[in-house]
DNA sequence: TAGATTGTTAATCGATTAACAATC
DNA sequence: TAGATTGTTAATCGATTAACAATC
């Protein structure tokens, strides 16, 4: 039903989105629908926008009553494929790794229709490696490879210094993993395959900056 | 020099990039000179578009020479208000929070011109507050305001879980802070003159999701 | 039926790119 | 001077909004 056409990344970015608001609504108030109005306030985007970006996969609502939240929702999860379990592996086991280590797992077990999990840790420090944390073993970085197949590993969160991150991606890279979601302060380099996100902090922090009055 | 026009988002959110990619550059090359072509090369983005993104601001290169990079990072620096100290508090201290400090300071410490400084932290947990982490005190977040104001702190981290997050965000608006950076996955609401930046790792791993082929 | 709200098309707005005169 | 590269204008591209016929 989509993967036709090619979608805006600033469409998809939205979904995620309409899908929390969604799902908010449905746990909070026990909603049954909702118009493209509502979720668009909700949400923070014009009606008008709300409707483009759903329909731009298929028609999910109906004319003079709104859309039907429950499989609303369904919709945007099988979209977005989190209508089944995601593993996702992490590499870098410092202080900011462990963080997202707890986040996910809370996540995970707090919110039923949050597939996302981190099933696998990674790290280069003999220290680390063969521990456990938060249930999970942390594997040398080297077997990375080996891991990912066994394990079916789609997703990778890399928490490592700046320094290593874009051999850590190579390796990422090499091992099939398609989707990267970066939190080293640097651009790194991918073939045109295969997607980063990048969460960065500093840039962040840096753009803040400019719009205060000093 | 700016603040005349209204320059667009998409613009500023270029400008730490650019700053990124001239300290690398003067730092491991020791290069004097940049043309629009390189720099737009090294941050991901066209030549045209760096010269635009420059050209909000004045005039900083010289034709048939390009841009000298010492001068530039002086100009890019200033114009994100990076010539000074900028103070920044965390607000929640869990795993997240901690893993924010720990970053913050190696940037600090490493990076003579990353000139954002985590200087206060703040919890309401009562076994927190007074003890110390990575040589800072915590406060309890009833003292906000008080503190804010003593310490002239213009940017608040936000940490907290999701159910706090608003009433957080409420407070800190009160204090007349009026740049965040909210980690928790909900949209909080602010008045207009204030901004939030909102760095939510879950909409991004979904996001990701979307692209995977399943 | 009447009122409401969708899906969709056309209009608008804004951001990026192409092109080039100015000039170092 | 000749070659290179800026700053800037015009052209293009893409995303958002406005508007409305279709229809529940």
């Amino acid at each position: 039903m989509n993967r036709w056409k090619k979608i805006s990344d600033a469409v998809v970015r939205r979904l995620p989105l309409y899908l929390r608001v969604l799902d908010e609504a449905s746990s909070d108030d026990d909603r049954q629908l909702m118009s493209s109005q509502e979720l668009g306030q909700r949400a923070g985007v014009s009606p008008a926008l709300v409707r483009k970006d759903l329909a731009w996969f298929g028609e999910f609502g109906k004319q003079g009553v709104g859309y039907e939240v429950g499989f609303l929702k369904e919709e945007l999860r099988r979209i977005l494929n989190l209508d089944q379990e995601i593993k996702v592996c992490l590499i870098g086991t410092g202080s900011l790794g462990h963080a997202l280590v707890r986040y996910n797992k809370a996540r995970y077990e707090q919110d039923r229709s949050f597939q996302m999990r981190i099933v696998a840790l990674f790290d280069n420090d003999a220290s680390k490696v063969g521990t456990q944390f938060e249930g999970l073993t942390i594997y040398p970085f080297e077997d990375f490879a080996k891991y990912c197949r066994e394990l079916d590993i789609r997703i990778a969160i890399v928490t490592v210094p700046a320094e290593a991150a874009q051999h850590v991606v190579d390796r990422v890279v090499d091992a099939n993993v398609r989707a990267i979601l970066n939190f080293a302060p640097v651009k790194v380099s991918v073939p045109e395959n295969v997607l980063v996100a990048t969460a960065d902090l500093s840039l962040e922090l840096q753009r803040l900056a400019y719009y205060l009055e000093v």
